[in-house]
DNA sequence: GAGTTCTACTTTTTT
DNA sequence: AGTAGAACTC
């Protein structure tokens, strides 16, 4: 990727002023060109305090810093504000809680959190709401909040349950996802004055892949920079594959409109992929109606050496099959093309798809690692753990109060639970103000209920000054969580809960000290200027995936395809490309758009490979622990048939390649370490 | 209030 | 298949 800047991001590079739009195309150097504009405008002089760049993802934005650090030195990068859009909305909301009535020591729950809050509402409100209405009322909810939709007679009904959920985050001091994005907009709307100091301050504001941004955060950039317009915006509408939570890629149409004079951009030379694989990915996605109109085309310098492989489509009887062959080619490739662990990418759909393969990686003994999936933020025991930290910080947080209130065992169960909420209630204190009133004063009405929270209540009076005064030059964050972890006893907590499984046990305990880890480093890194409570809850509340994938080095990637966007190997496979996983079947129901979406999505997996790319879609699957039966995915036909070759066995002369090449690999004959 | 058993259903994607 | 929640028993 050492190739000089071509023309396009040039230009892109050094139009510094005034609005301007980058169609940056799959492969096209989008990252370096941002990267590059950040370096040339401090090159030119601007102040890093006067530069905003946003991304979405962590770990867009934690690639972005490095690669600016790289090109120009950390030191003069300092003061630079590289953000993803959620933590730059929950900067603005800590410097203004207080105008919004809140402290700046809130909480931010996630989808679960928001959940049990909901619950809650519901049942303020007598309803008596099954859990599939609750989790249609979050989805309205989020729709109103991200303006993907208005009141409507679907989400009207569901008015007072948002109302009174709103007056529940606001009473524990809590902000949900969506309202680190349409709370500050609100906050700048009726306090102009905040508003004009971000305004002061952010210069020049820049945005990666802007097709994935909502109405709302496009309102946020509008806000912002509409009067000195100095605004770049990089994205591509055909990878835009985030709409189910709020992305609206039409937004790269409202800029269009709403900055007439910009410039526009377009980067599509591609510097990726084989010729093979961007036919086949522009074959596809010409297939998508509502779209600019654009082609990749191979970048001239690129790599005649290379030579051009077919794209193999595979049709396994069985997922397990499936598995099989993948593990096979990986085997071949490496062997007859000394493909590295860590330029091979298995793409998956669905989440679900995942454990077959893994199990079958793991009997072959091949390195890899699994990004997409659950998080190790969301897992019970660190939430948890993160919930006892929530309280000390924010005492009114009854959500995080009530998850840990009875773990351990302290004989508060849902009877107790349920007079503590009835007592708050009354005189409209949070559950945990009302527990200590109770404790401290020796309230007579309510013996037993004050004696079983005694301990808990002295727990937290006794941990919280330290917490609040953490860190000292004797105690660190870290030592203090780990302490909290011994106060508490979760192990036996486990234990009891894990009686018949004691490894299940062990290995939740150390994911909490793992956790710890974690924390003492963060408190280690010596760039760091907070290392309070607060800021460490800051920190982790918006991490949802493991951003911190330190150890992919050397191993192949197993990931969803969301998770894979942005990434590239020489080798993909992409697993289950069936009529109903992909596309999927809940996107056909609703809709025309979302055929699209999915088209995209296979768009976005098939340029994500470089040199070789394996298609697999299976006779049966196993799904549930039925088996079922299985279509090719439509989307296979769209590839022009000159550009793929069916798997052919083995030939004699590949074995022999391979088992020489095998040899050659043998340790005592090896003479330069790969991978 | 805690522990046990049974049922139902999950996940499409993630800040 | 595995888990979470509900119902049921002590």
């Amino acid at each position: 990727m050492s190739f000089p800047l071509n023309p396009e991001q040039q230009e892109a590079v050094h139009s510094t002023k005034g609005p301007l739009l980058i169609i940056a195309g799959a492969g096209s150097g989008k990252t370096r060109v941002i990267t590059q504009r950040v370096v040339h405008l401090l090159k030119q002089g601007l102040d890093p305090r006067n530069i905003l760049a946003l991304t979405f993802t962590n770990k867009a934005a934690k690639e972005m810093r490095e690669r600016i650090g790289e090109d120009i030195g950390g030191k003069q990068a300092r003061g630079l504000t590289l953000l993803t859009f959620h933590s730059f909305g929950m900067q603005i909301l800590q410097h203004n809680a207080k105008l919004l009535g809140y402290s700046s020591g809130f909480s931010i729950y996630d989808t679960v959190d928001g959940m049990s809050c909901l619950k809650e509402s519901a049942a303020e409100l007598k309803w008596s709401a099954d859990f599939n209405t609750l989790k249609q009322a979050q989805s309205v909810i989020s729709r109103i909040k991200t303006e993907r939709s208005d009141w409507d007679e679907e989400s009207l009904p569901f008015k007072a349950l948002y109302e009174e959920y709103h007056r529940h985050l606001k009473a524990y001091n809590a902000f949900d996802f969506d309202d680190l994005i349409c709370k500050p907009v609100r906050l700048w709307a009726e306090h102009p004055e905040v508003l004009e100091r971000c305004r002061q301050r952010y210069q020049c504001v820049m945005v990666d892949e802007f097709q994935d941004t909502s109405i709302m955060q496009y309102r946020m950039l509008r806000q912002l920079v509409s009067v000195h317009r100095n605004i770049c915006c990089v994205g591509d509408d055909d990878q835009s594959i985030y709409s189910w939570r709020g992305a609206n890629f039409e937004n790269i149409r409202l800029f269009e409109t709403d900055f007439p004079e910009r410039k526009e951009i377009r980067l599509e030379r591609n510097y990726r992929s084989t010729e093979t694989i961007l036919d086949a990915a522009n074959a596809v996605i010409r297939h998508n109606q509502y779209r600019k109109d654009k082609n990749l085309r191979p970048a001239e310098e690129s790599k005649p050496e290379k030579q051009d492989s077919l794209i193999i489509c595979h049709f396994p009887e069985t997922d397990e099959d499936e598995a099989r062959f993948v593990c096979d080619t990986i085997r071949k490739l490496r062997s007859l093309e000394r493909v590295k662990y860590d330029e091979i990418g298995i793409l998956v759909r669905t989440n679900g798809l995942m454990r077959t393969l893994e199990s079958h990686l793991l009997e072959a003994r091949m390195p890899y690692v699994v990004s997409g999936g659950q998080s190790f933020f969301q897992r019970a025991e660190i939430k948890d753990l993160i919930a006892y930290l929530r309280v000390l910080q924010n005492p009114d947080d009854d959500v995080s109060l009530l998850r840990i209130i009875n773990k351990p065992n302290r004989r508060i169960g849902p009877k107790s639970v349920e007079k503590l909420r009835s007592l708050a209630h009354i005189r409209s204190w949070s559950i945990y103000e009302t527990m200590r009133d109770m404790v401290m004063n020796k309230d007579a009405r309510h013996p037993e209920l004050a004696e079983s929270c005694a301990d808990f209540v002295m727990l937290l009076e006794e941990l919280r000054p330290q917490f609040m005064s953490a860190p000292s030059p004797e105690v660190s964050l870290s030592a203090l969580t780990k302490s909290l972890i011994e106060e508490i006893d979760y192990w036996d907590f486990l234990l009891q809960q894990f009686a018949e499984r004691p490894e299940g046990a062990k290995r939740r305990f150390d994911t909490m000290q793992s956790f710890c880890e974690m924390l003492k480093r963060w408190e280690g890194y010596e760039g760091r200027t907070e290392r309070t409570l607060k800021s460490w809850l800051a920190r982790i509340s918006l991490i949802t995936r493991d951003d911190l994938d330190d150890e992919a080095e050397g191993k192949i990637s197993l990931s969803t395809i969301h998770a894979a966007k942005g990434l590239e190997f020489d080798l993909v496979l992409l697993c289950g490309v069936e009529e109903g996983l992909l596309p999927h079947f809940r996107s056909q129901e609703e809709h025309a758009y979302d055929e699209e979406e999915e088209r995209r999505l296979f768009y976005v997996a098939v340029t994500r490979a470089k040199r070789w790319l394996y298609l697999t879609s299976c006779g049966s699957r196993t799904k549930n622990g039925k088996q079922v039966e299985c279509q090719a995915s439509p989307f296979l036909d769209e590839i022009p048939t000159r550009l793929t070759g069916a798997e052919h066995e083995l030939s004699e002369e590949d074995s022999e390649n391979m088992l020489e090449q095998a040899l050659a690999n043998l340790p005592w004959l090896r003479d330069s370490e790969q991978d």
